[in-house]
DNA sequence: TGTACATCAGTGAACGCGCGTTCACTGATGTAC
DNA sequence: TGTACATCAGTGAACGCGCGTTCACTGATGTAC
């Protein structure tokens, strides 16, 4: 994205294709197992040309996690699209697009969350982009205030209280242990939807 | 635990001894930065004398899982016993516990969820600690309709409902990005009590 | 009680591995005159 | 238009590192007779 613009140079446009092949490395195996090494070869290039676009290894991690929270802002919004003017779908949708997009991308949702990158302004596109997903939930919510369906309260609490039940559920789903402890198969659509419909439940106005 | 009855036998308990440092250098660190070395370098042993306890890296990791597990059991079990025939209460005070251990040891929070270790009956130890934690947060549960105040349904379907909202918030504590995404000072508290709440209304018979 | 033997916990050298990062380099592209 | 130079993307050899695991071993403990 950073060099999207600028004219191709050499090889083309470097920094996205190791993003991208990054990306796409990172749900072959997982996260501590991804290498710099692996990410050239897959794109053709020898083993330090990544240097010249990425600070270090984290740098590039810091740049695939944000593509990830890039690609949430865009799943929210269609979600808004989805159903104009009925915040409660609205909110049922983005869970169920947060689900399915955690699941196409398990790895790349344990960089984002796992803690394992810093969150402050080491990198500000990260944070950036992180913040605006977390705007578009918040946009929801408050939405549904403004018309009177979901009750009053710090917006920010609320969005959270939401955020956490689904991101919650995701984990659980992704982290894979869900098919050993429940007792039936997993319904992932049933199941996203039961949660969603109980935070609506606490979410709705008196 | 497995071998805490077993005679001592030259180190006394190794196997202890290793779970032990084991779960204390993963907490000063991280999963992937733990080695089998560092371990047995901190228990004062051999590198290699870990072998006798544990087949491989991974099952040193599975036995910490289960530690974590079972702690997490007692805890459960210590909320039932705090709020004796007020489910609603045992149940936030379950959540409250469940954040407070979590943010003890966050590195074995993601070790336990974070899909690194298999589920299944690899290691059924490991599966028998987990299973009886989430057994233990469906008493709560079983509980609470059999005396007419949580709605009747699927048991399974509630427990998980309750559990991603906790476990949601837990692991956005413990990933650290709330702090530079709320506008406000985070009070995990505060939080875990909100959320418990929310989960609540939801819960609640009509 | 004493002795010979079996068991097995712990040792230390060695193996092969892939990794992140550095460095001096090369060569293609862009630009000033 | 042509030439000399500057820039900088990509190269490949080399570095040092810590890791998991194996193996033959040693020596302390337990046990059968």
């Amino acid at each position: 994205m950073k060099q999207s613009t600028a004219k191709p140079y050499h090889h083309g446009d470097l920094h996205q294709e190791i993003l991208c092949a990054a990306s796409e490395l990172l749900e072959d195996n997982n996260i501590s197992s991804l290498s710099l090494r692996a990410v050239a070869k897959k794109v053709g290039v020898s083993h330090t040309a990544p240097y010249r676009h990425f600070k270090d290894k984290e740098s590039l991690l810091a740049g695939i996690a944000a593509l990830g929270y890039d690609e949430l802002s865009v799943q929210l919004t269609q979600a808004v699209e989805s159903y104009p003017d009925d915040p409660s779908k609205q909110l049922q949708e983005a869970g169920h697009r947060y689900v399915q997009l955690a699941l196409k991308c398990p790895q790349c949702t344990q960089l984002m969350f796992g803690g394992i990158l810093p969150c402050d302004d080491t990198y500000p596109e990260l944070k950036a982009s992180g913040d605006m997903a977390f705007d578009g939930l918040k946009t929801i919510i408050e939405e549904g205030q403004a018309c009177g369906i979901f009750k009053k309260g710090d917006l920010e609490l609320l969005a959270l209280s939401v955020w956490s039940g689904i991101h919650g559920l995701t984990l659980l789903l992704i982290g894979g242990s869900l098919p050993d402890i429940l007792s039936v198969p997993v319904d992932t659509r049933l199941l996203t939807t039961a949660i969603t419909t109980n935070l609506l439940e606490g979410l709705k106005a008196n």
